[in-house]
DNA sequence: CGGTTTATTGATTCAGTTCAAAGCACGTGG
DNA sequence: CCACGTGCTTTGAACTGAATCAATAAACCG
C-alpha cells in the first residue's frame, strides 16, 4: 500500500517494472516527456483500475498523483503465478487489453484529425461515461481530478487553447462550470455532436 | 484465401468480424473515417501480420489492400478454438497485445506533440525497423507500399505536408528519392535525431 | 487577508492547411 | 516505340486555427 501526495509520482518510465498497481482512491495521469520538455499525457488512472500490468521489465510512462491517492502495490512475480494459476484472469487481461487497444484507435481520431473543440468535447464524453460507469448511476456533473494543463498535454493542445474551448462550450449553453473543476452538462446532444465534428 | 486488388477492402469498419486473417503477401491500410470524410489510418498490415484477432463481434477498422494482395482466412470459432487447445498461444495474442499498445504509446506522442518533420522522420524510422525485421537484414532503402495521401492520414498532416518534408529532408541529404516510393536512408543518426526532436 | 498558483482573456505570430498550378511517372493504344 | 491521358506528387501563394507571448482575473491556502 502507498499513499501518494498530489503531483507526487507512483513510477517512472524507464523505472523497474516489478510491482503492478491498484488505485484504491485518488486518480493519477500517465505520460510520456520528449528530451525537450514536451509531454504526452496517455491516459489517466481511475479508482478500481489497474496499473503497470502492460509492461514488460520497464515502465513505458511516467504515473503521477492527480490529488492525494491510496494504491494497492502487488510484486509482478506473485501477480503473475496469480494469472497462472487461475486461466480465466489471463482472459481478463486479454479483454482489457482488447478494449485499452479499442480506445487508443479512437484516441488516434482525436490527436490526428479532430479540431480544438471537438478534442475538449469528445474528452468531456469520454470521461463522464467513464464517471458513470464507475458510479454506476447517471450523472449530469462530472468533476475533473486534473488541470488545464493536465487536459492539454492529454489532446495534444495548449492549455489556452483548452481554456478557450470551455469558455466556448459554456456560452454555447452545452456545459457550465460549476467551479474551476467541476462541470455540468447541459446539453449531452450539442455535446456528443461537437465531440463528432457534426 | 482471399485475392484483393490494390484499394480493395477486405472488410468494413462496423462489420461482422466472423473471420480473421493473415497477410501472405501485399499490404492493407488500417483506417477509420469521421462521418465528414476526415480519415486517419491506424496502422499498416505487412505479410505475415494478422488481423482482425483483436475485435470482438465487429471490426473497428476499414483494411484497404494497398497493393494486389495475397490474405489467409480463417473463421473466428475456428481461431478461438485452436487458441483454446493451445495455451501458449494465449500468451503470444497477449504479448502481441502489449507491443501494439507500447507502439500505441508512442503515436500518441507523434500525433499529440510532434511537428511535421518529427512526424515523418519518426515514420520513415519505424517503417525501417519493420522491414528490417521482417527481412532479417539490414537494408538502407525502403520501399513505400502507400502514397503520400496514406502517409498523411497516419501522421495527422496532409499529403502536401508530407510532400514538403520528404523534399526538405532530401535537401538535408537525409534521403534520397530513389523512385516515388522508393526511400534510401542516407544518414540514419541524422534521422533519428529529427524525429526524437534534438 | 496577503501571496501564490492556476485559469482566463487578449494580441500577435507561425506551422501547417487550403487552394491552385505545374511537373512527373506510368500505362495504354495507335 | 513513342504520344497522349490520367492520377499522383511536388511546388507556390494565401489563409487560418492554434500556439505563443503577455496581462489580468479568479481560486486556493496558510
Amino acid at each position: 500500500m502507498r499513499e501518494l501526495k498530489a503531483e507526487e509520482a507512483l513510477f517512472h518510465q524507464g523505472s523497474d517494472a516489478s510491482l503492478v498497481y491498484t488505485v484504491i482512491s485518488g486518480s493519477l495521469r500517465l505520460g510520456r516527456l520528449l528530451f525537450d520538455g514536451r509531454r504526452q499525457i496517455t491516459g489517466f488512472a481511475l479508482p478500481g483500475e489497474f496499473l503497470g500490468i502492460a509492461m514488460d521489465e520497464l515502465h513505458d510512462v511516467t504515473a503521477e498523483a492527480l490529488e492525494p491517492s491510496r494504491i494497492w502495490c502487488f510484486p509482478r512475480l506473485r501477480f503473475d503465478s496469480l494469472v497462472a494459476s487461475i486461466p480465466p484472469l489471463k482472459d481478463s487481461l486479454l479483454e482489457r487489453a482488447r478494449q485499452d487497444l479499442t480506445a487508443a484507435q479512437q484516441q488516434f481520431i482525436v490527436l490526428g484529425r479532430k479540431t480544438a473543440i471537438e478534442r475538449v468535447a469528445s474528452f468531456l464524453v469520454y470521461l463522464h461515461r467513464r464517471f458513470e460507469r464507475t458510479a454506476g448511476t447517471s450523472l449530469s456533473n462530472i468533476t475533473l481530478p486534473m488541470g488545464r494543463a493536465d487536459i492539454a498535454d492529454y489532446l495534444g493542445l495548449t492549455k489556452e487553447t483548452v481554456s478557450r474551448v470551455f469558455s466556448q462550450l459554456r456560452n454555447s449553453r452545452i456545459i457550465r462550470l460549476e467551479t474551476l473543476t467541476c462541470i455540468q452538462i447541459l446539453n449531452q446532444p450539442a455535446l456528443e455532436a461537437v465531440a463528432e465534428g457534426e
